[in-house]
DNA sequence: ATCCTGACTTGCT
DNA sequence: TAGCAAGCCAGGA
């Protein structure tokens, strides 16, 4: 696997905002690669402890199965409104121009 | 080499 | 809105 590339993923992940998500393509896309899986899959492997991994979320506001208790509850101690295993990804999408 | 699976996304029905 | 298929990168059998 790339680890440069994937390194860039963390970074990335990184960089998300408290109270602000991105999705698995926006993180591949901002780390200058095409494939969201592989976003999914550098979380799985490399994510630290450190690491924002509940700001991460699918294109259309769900999360992956088995992280939905969890992540759900990070995300509602940020702030971030979770309604019914999902959120309103317009409202929560890190806007990295804007909002930094 | 082929097939299946996974923290994914998009387009069609 | 929900279900399916194809495309995507990588890894295991």
């Amino acid at each position: 696997m790339d680890m440069d590339l994937a390194h860039r993923m963390l970074d990335v992940v990184a960089d998300i905002p408290p109270g602000r998500v991105a999705t698995y393509g926006d993180v591949a896309a901002m780390a200058g690669s095409p494939s969201a899986r592989l976003a999914g899959r550098v979380l799985s492997l490399l994510a630290d402890p450190e690491t924002p991994w509940h700001r991460v979320v699918k294109a259309d506001g769900t999360f992956a199965p088995h992280l939905v208790d969890e992540q759900t509850r990070r995300l509602r101690s940020e702030g971030v409104e979770v309604r019914d295993g999902r959120i309103t990804l317009h409202r929560w999408r890190w806007n990295a121009d804007a909002d930094g």
